[in-house]
DNA sequence: CAATACTCTACTAAGTTTATAGAGTTTATA
DNA sequence: TATAAACTCTATAAACTTAGTAGAGTATTG
């Protein structure tokens, strides 16, 4: 599962997405609007500006506002910055491999050949899950 | 990621499943071979027996045994069993679902569709990777 | 300079994971 | 029928993670 973190990131950046022509978003408004509790947000704003992903202005008419183009921001991603690695085993990760302890061979190890496809298609899948894509396909869902 | 738990059973059940024509296999002897705690792996597999997957024999030449065809043992199962739900997001799970807090229209909502999608198809692979399907990878994998 | 708004450090309560200890129960067999 | 073998059950606990709070600090605008 998620973390609340990944998860009220996503919320976040999802309207931080939409209103992107409007300059800074106050922390404040991003609280109340996505029902996420105000100091907990302001850490999790903080790690994505860390990330490069969105920017912040100080002082009055301050807040945040997305620096990365909404298409390339997907949820492999965010997912990474707050949860880790994605897939179910440390030997499948990228980014984050571990050697199994009680692994005798990694190279014939069936099991890991079973979770390896499944982190390979959950990656493709995560990849191509963009803020914009996510926009988009919310507008489409609304037509039905 | 999985839980020790959810490893070691994989791990118990491939161990019982390639020497199911041998009758009752000691807990210890699993624990040794498969560098699982002995105590802990006791209380894996009672939920293993539990779940009707695997029976025992208690006394001198007693032990634990398959009594599920490996074709009809599956890593989505395992999982489920020890971790709970497989998809990252409550709201797209079967067993476990429950609505997510924040949301607010749960059928237009497009973090929701990307991650149905991401659930959808990690099911599918782990329904596919039975215990017998693993230990044939697995001897496949050893030919190459 | 005063109000606004982001930033940083520290702390904490609650829950989960990963075990361990030890007594209890059942069964085979000598 | 005693005894050792082997699974079963209950209780406990250390370590870690998650989710959140408090409050002081810093920068900016007007």
């Amino acid at each position: 599962m998620l973390s609340k973190k990944a998860k009220y990131a996503i919320h976040a950046l999802i309207h931080l997405a939409r209103r992107k022509e409007d300059g800074p978003i106050l922390i404040s408004s991003i609280a109340e609007e996505e029902n996420i509790p105000q100091k907990f947000l302001e850490a999790i704003l903080l790690d994505l500006k860390k990330d490069g992903v969105l920017a912040s202005k100080k002082g009055k008419g301050g807040g945040y506002y997305l620096i990365k183009d909404p298409e390339e921001v997907n949820m492999a991603d965010v997912m990474r910055l707050f949860d880790g690695a994605i897939a179910f085993l440390p030997c499948v990760t990228h980014k984050y491999y571990e050697r199994c302890e009680e692994c005798k061979d990694e190279e014939t190890c069936g099991i890991r050949d079973a979770f390896l496809q499944v982190r390979n298609a959950t990656v493709d899948i995560l990849k191509a899950s963009t803020l914009a894509k996510v926009i988009e396909r919310e507008a489409a869902l609304k037509k039905e």
